[in-house]
DNA sequence: TAGAACATGTAACCAGTTACATGATTAG
DNA sequence: CTAATCATGTAACTGGTTACATGTTCTA
């Protein structure tokens, strides 16, 4: 479970509240790491209690109040052995692969794999956007961004495969479902 | 939610016990979607319920009955609405991921990431053997067979690309930490 | 003044994991 | 006789999703 290390390296760059991280999950980290609002909020009270994080409050009238977190010793403690942790390998679960296994529909699939390519190729482009901002010199980048860029290297190459996969899927199955 | 697809899938090939299942989601539909037996057992009285699939029960004495599940006509009509239905984007939840854009511990990720390679490479080898086995010629591959190739062509794809990241991460970290 | 963005949560549910538990049959 | 394979399950837990719920502040 990597939500709580996730939401670590997160505030080991930077405090947030969680809306703040809600968004970051909608973004950077979130390339590679999905979670909601609810969960980070949940999330986010168990590592408190863990000690793992630390609150600043900022008292609201009429509402809740503002929360900001800040990782702890605790935190940055926990976030090195989970580094030197050997990972998960990820398991694997594509309602797609198995629908394409069965091929039930070709045309249903062929249209299906259409709006998976143009998918992969939205998400690539903001990958490759991200890359060209972030990182424009490849050679010159420093050693605290470069766990960052590997990690966006790999949604690029991934999301590279899956076009070539859409396309390989396309090739054999579109001249099929139209004639 | 396409556990229940993917038995549905394999129960379309072929009726079988929730063992057989088992061993099938460790192996071919197991190359995109994982099982454990108790998911599938508990998936299949649920699946017997719904009437997706219907069980033949052989009676053995002194332990559980042994249960053949075969799809029904109701099954298939799910498998078709399935089929035409779009599928979800994956999830995409990676540990390593989050621990690369972390990089706490160098030299653990860079180990980390030789476990993988070797993990990748045992899968690809695995994948196209299995490949040459089933289908030796490509432009020879019969209708039937089309969904499995494609599945598999995703699995060998996604497994190379796998192997390339690690290539690019050992090489940009690897030197770093050994010396 | 309306809608977007900021901000935080609860509750019910579901899928999947881990641990536990049993027993028959077959091959070496 | 022993280990692997065949065969089926229950129970407790955990992580994640969906639906519901509320209220403020800023900007056009």
């Amino acid at each position: 479970m990597a939500l709580e290390h996730a939401i670590l390296v997160s505030l080991a760059e930077q405090a947030a509240t969680g809306y703040d991280l809600a968004r970051r999950f909608d973004a950077s980290i979130g390339y590679f790491w999905r979670a909601s609002h609810q969960q980070i909020y949940k999330t986010l009270a168990r590592m408190e209690a863990d000690g793992w994080v630390s609150a600043t409050i900022e008292p609201r009238e009429g509402t809740a109040d503002k929360k900001t977190y800040a990782i702890t010793d605790a935190g940055r403690e926990e976030l090195t052995r989970f580094s030197a942790e050997p990972s998960p390998r990820e398991a694997l679960r594509s309602d797609f692969a198995v629908k394409l296994r069965g091929l039930a529909d070709v045309a249903a699939i062929v249209e299906d794999t259409r709006r998976r390519r143009a998918d992969h190729v939205e998400r690539l482009d903001r990958y490759e956007a991200s890359a060209k901002r972030h990182y424009p010199d490849p050679a010159a980048i420093e050693e605290h961004e470069r766990g960052a860029y590997l990690a966006l290297r790999g949604g690029i190459l991934s999301e590279r495969t899956g076009i070539a996969w859409c396309d390989e899927i396309l090739g054999q199955l579109e001249t099929r479902s139209e004639r």
